[in-house]
DNA sequence: CATGAATGAGTCTTCATTCAT
DNA sequence: GATGAATGAAGACTCATTCAT
């Protein structure tokens, strides 16, 4: 049940297209032109322009699903700076690899019109894995489950996520506006990453614990 | 030289407009509908769609530019938490006002083919201002002026920016989707803000000071 | 408030296409060619090819009632056989004006899909009409207005308007495949006519005179 | 030689998607799917979409012609009111039950481009048969051959065939929008129908007879 | 026979832009 | 300034038909 050849050419050359030109400007003439199929079979496979575009989400979305089951180590638990950076980097580059599908679903999601809002479902999905790993190791330091879980989402989600996605989306550009090389860029928004979400995480750990109040 | 009524009009609908549905899915006719002038109009004040939104860009820049001279207090100067919080709350609001060209900006800037990125000319402004203020304060206090400019920079645009313009893109739909009112959701913003990026500039401040090393 | 000159041509060339080939058989590009127009006037004009159709429908009905309510004169009250063979003749010569209209609207009707059935108002406006001269003519005679108002819609409709319809839908090709001039053919045909529908309308006035129970 | 049951199903199918939105409307992936076969199976066993209309028209005359030359008894000579009646409600019946094939024939006829008129073929079949019923009629009761025969042809096409085929196209529609049983409309359609189009006939015997002068 | 995939040539409709007044 | 009309060049989507297996 593998995707045809050509639908999945389709799909990932309207994947490149919608992120370099967003989804209202990229042209169906051109997918099927890049992705060599005749433009009739586009409508063979799919039932619109945007429908396209809601496999491609939806798809996303499920591997996302399976990725974040099946893996998503804990960033608190690592027990040295070297494997938190370590991890933190493979991390940036796993949403590196999904930079296209992230630029388009930022694009879409900022419309005014925007329906869902998949940025949010995404969010769902990466912090209910969180809250059990979170909860887990609350457990186990023995502290009550008693933090600001919303507090917490919204720390997760804004500067969090939002720096991680615009990182990875902006990088390259920044780099060459900036004059500096990708490598460095990289280290930098780690130390900047590690130092500024991080304290959030530390304080309000400190917050849950008795001696600290 | 003050912009004619009509043509004000088009700008102020065009704003909206393409906030709402992105600078390629609005419509000129759309525009000229609801800014109640006739479409022909709009081909004498403006050369093409485009040139709405450079003006629209043009006039955004120039604004800032006269704002960030004029006025923008010193953050880190602020004497007690409470004016921290007072100060930062209104610099929320200021780009809470500017919200929707913001949000045109962001939809330009994520296309990969998009040019020279108002996005990091906004920063660049930010940045000149804030780099005096962060001059002087370190000559007050007698330290070398020995930072990392570059890592500021990212610090300051990922995890300082970001998360406030889409703090401000998405504190609505966020307060919908997760069931907050907003004036909660900016309070906890405030919060999660001040710990996290601001633990960054305290950071840099501290690896300054000799007593550190 | 004249139509504009392309609008009309627009109307006028559509209405000879329609009927040339039926609605979904014409193409607007045809029509676009052949009333010298460009082709995305005819969408300034109208919102769809559909819409067109339905401005066709409006204005024949709008310019049906006109008529209907001015002139119509009675067939029945007509004193002599020759003026009653002439009125019919104008008759028809004024449903053949229409013609164009008419097949456009009988073919649209005999899709089991169609509306509210266009064919059916021109009937209920023709029948209104007729009514009021019936029951004129039968108070002038001293009958009770008590024939059968159903009844005689059915023969109106399919004894009267039927055969009217399909003669001027299909003379010229009757014409040609039996060998028959136009002339002796309208001669037959009223002649027919006159014989069979007015043969009901006769046997309903029977059915009304005291005498005849 | 009996026809595949895939191969009726397409026909049976077009037959009825034709009637419900016309041969041009009609879509040949429609007709596949509801008639439960691949696309590319149409082609198989038709040449083009207008083949199938095209073996459609000439089953239907087929049919016809085994019908007209085996059966058809003779409306004229039966000898009671009721057995008139009768069995012209059974011949409405028959009529109606090649309602759809009807109808296709009428909305393609209409079209000005129309090629050589299946109604036509129908009404030259019909007409042979009646022929030879007049003229053993005629010479039974010793009258000569004389009647003029365009205008028996005239009659029974514009004043018998047309309003029988349009009360069988129609009657639904008219039952539903005048409010009135499909029993009773056929009820009174019988009445009009034998006063009228058979006082044509009447007439036309009348005109033959030597008394009658 | 049967089918999933593929395609050329449309077909309606849209849209930014321009013209004439 | 302002406008109704006009237009070229696409744009999304369709459809009868064919191909390969």
């Amino acid at each position: 049940m593998e995707k045809s050849d050509a639908k999945a050419r389709i799909l990932a050359v309207a994947e490149k297209i919608f992120a370099e030109k967003g989804f209202d400007a990229a042209r169906v003439d051109e997918i099927a032109r890049e992705a060599q199929v005749n433009k009739a079979l586009i409508y063979y496979y799919f039932e619109s322009k945007a429908s396209i575009l809601e496999e491609l989400f939806r798809d996303f979305m499920m591997e996302m699903m399976h990725i974040i089951e099946s893996s998503m180590e804990d960033l608190f638990l690592l027990d040295s700076d070297e494997k938190v950076r370590a991890f933190f980097k493979s991390y940036l580059g796993f949403w590196d690899s999904k930079k296209n599908i992230l630029r388009i679903m930022m694009m879409e999601s900022l419309k005014e019109s925007a329906p869902d809002e998949p940025l949010f479902k995404i969010m769902d999905m990466l912090m209910k894995q969180e809250e059990e790993k979170i909860k887990a190791m609350l457990r186990k330091q023995g502290l009550h489950i008693g933090y600001d879980r919303m507090e917490g989402l919204v720390s997760d989600f804004f500067t969090g996520l939002m720096p991680i996605f615009s990182f990875v989306l902006y990088k390259d550009e920044w780099a060459a506006h900036y004059g500096i090389t990708e490598t460095e860029l990289i280290d930098k928004f780690t130390n900047v990453f590690l130092i500024t979400h991080l304290s959030y995480h530390r304080y309000a750990l400190d917050r849950l614990k008795p001696e600290n109040e």
